[in-house]
DNA sequence: GAAATTTTTTCAAACGTTTGCATTCAATAT
DNA sequence: ATATTGAATGCAAACGTTTGAAAAAATTTC
């Protein structure tokens, strides 16, 4: 039957007996055009349908509007909110998102990459997969630069490398919830990490560690037992913590996610919070505001940071030739709730 | 300095003073090239970091292996999920996805679709928001159909419209959910309702109502109140709920996050859960399985939705002429948890 | 050594659009 | 009547790649 084929300028010239050309300038509104002629030829190109071919115009012009977010996972609260910020900003520019996740695998990290640039992507938002970094890889980002594609560190990123990027101040967050359960009067503060060698599981355990440092409080090992990030890797940790011999009485968690398996696990030995226990979490999550108690938290503005890590690549994009990457570190704020509340 | 102007196969032609097309076919192992010549400009070609204009291909060959997401949010578990199982089956076969957030509205929505069109997007996944819902439009789409573009409807769907569809079977998930609380023996079931209108909403609804019918038990308006799917929303409903003269004994919330401001709300005023009142979610979201006491609720297979929305999309594509749209409905299945189960 | 064959390379068109420049045509001025 | 202007349109190239067919070069055959 009608076979679909997208109608083309052309099909329309064909039409109208005139150029290409014509039919080019006509819809889009070229001075040059007579009048009846634009007319006629804007009528029935909406008549058909007519959607012009992007992908040829970018061939022609070597923009493509699109953007890569190559991310390790998107089912975390925080990742999320970095794409919606991201949205926020480069939607409305007119720039397409193209999501690729990493499910923390060096070779789709690399593969995504390498399909983004050939796309002719022109900026990517990064966060590195954990695979990535423990290795210690980054040839493949080495192509990006070589390109000149604008990159754009979020959340995850390699120290000595010379890009901008987005971050939250993890150190001074977890310094301050830790500082903040000392306040209140608990003594003996266990940590649940995240994985080594990250980033951020490694600034927020530096806060944790200088914090207790500055309070002359002694550094237990055996208060140090690593998770993954989500709820279930928290409940073994938890519960061999709270079998010790001197157990902690308090738990600071490297995010919301693990304090709340860790609230749950203290709840079922019977423990009250914040009396037996106090908890500290990460992330602000929007479960945090309604566990029971509510779970006292560092607030990381992930909405800010995509819409910071925009305004960067567009710093980047529009810069001179001579660009100087830049550095944005948002503050994290503690936010007191009821699980670190004892009086 | 260096333009970095990505390198192009016109570039090695001039290197090796030979034509484009030796060059394409070098790059590409055709078998009428000269074994030296295919290493040499292979080598070369790594060497200065060719990597090819997919751009140029696309328009070449009319495709351009990039599907489009539509949807309202990614801040919820579900949706993150569906797209984490379109990623799944796609990434692999070397599929892009562009992920539109419309924000439940229907100009955003409309210019994400006409964006995508004009992208020569392959194929488009779509939950629509709820201002098009609301306002039934859908022209929007017919410009979709018109252009036999695969139009799959993930999620939030119109009834009435011919094409291709993965849900999950909401209806009977919320009757089996209710027909629970019943075989408990909770008498005043409430439910936190989504927003009107919405099919999920709806069928969730209907499926409390029709089970309460089934088994004799009156319905009660006042035990039915609207939220917006997150835990705050939740929040006025639920404390209207137990302050009624007859409050509920137990409540069905649409969602997880539903469920568990209200167990929030219930707790604060001191309601033990599940003796004083019974709670069931709906979605098993990581987190429900952690709350405490832990939720009962009703599986909703997103990565499941979101791999076997991928396959009509593939069948689709591959299909002959004649193409029959399919609807795959996915049951959902009830997690019996603590919050339901008074003994 | 020429013809036939095989191997290797080039040509040209195509995808859809834009745009500087040239061209056409009609209207106005001289 | 002719030159001059101005408006409207067409031409052709460009973006980067692939590909069937033609051409050229190398090799084999007699």
């Amino acid at each position: 039957m009608n076979s679909s084929r997208p109608v083309t300028i052309k099909d329309i010239a064909r039409r109208f007996r005139c150029s290409p050309s014509t039919v080019s300038r006509a819809l889009n509104d070229h001075p040059a055009i007579n009048e009846d002629t634009r007319k006629n030829i804007q009528e029935y190109a909406k008549e058909v349908g007519y959607q012009r071919n992007e992908v040829s115009l970018s061939l022609l012009n070597k923009k493509t509007a699109s953007l890569g977010v190559v991310v390790p996972t998107i089912s975390n609260y925080y990742e999320t909110a970095v794409i919606e910020g991201l949205h926020t900003v480069l939607q409305p520019m007119g720039y397409t998102l193209n999501i690729c996740v990493t499910n923390e695998s060096y070779l789709l990290e690399k593969e995504s990459l390498s399909k983004l640039l050939s796309n002719r992507t022109e900026g990517i938002f990064l966060s590195v997969s954990q695979e990535t970094y423990d290795a210690g890889y980054y040839e493949h980002l080495e192509n990006v630069i070589q390109r000149k594609t604008p990159l754009i560190f979020i959340d995850r990123e390699y120290e000595d490398f010379e890009t901008s990027r987005a971050t939250v101040d993890d150190y001074h967050g977890a310094f301050a919830a830790v500082e903040h359960l000392i306040s209140i009067g608990y003594k003996q503060i266990a940590h649940l990490k995240g994985p080594n060698g990250l980033t951020v599981s490694e600034q927020r355990f530096k806060g944790y560690i200088n914090c207790l440092k500055k309070h002359n409080m002694p550094i237990r090992e055996d208060l140090i037992l690593n998770t993954n990030f989500n709820v279930e890797s928290a409940i073994l940790p938890t519960k061999r913590l709270l079998e010790l011999a001197s157990p902690p009485d308090a738990i600071f968690g490297v995010n919301d996610q693990v304090a709340i398996g860790a609230m749950r696990v203290a709840k079922d030995k019977g423990l009250r919070i914040p009396q037996d226990i106090g908890l500290v979490g990460f992330d602000n999550s929007p479960i945090s505001a309604y566990t029971f108690p509510s779970l006292t938290t560092v607030h990381r503005p992930g909405r800010k940071i995509g819409m910071e890590a925009s305004r960067l690549f567009l710093n980047q994009l529009n810069g001179s030739g001579d660009f100087a990457p830049e550095s944005i570190v948002l503050p994290s704020e503690l936010v007191i709730r009821e699980s670190s509340l004892r009086i």
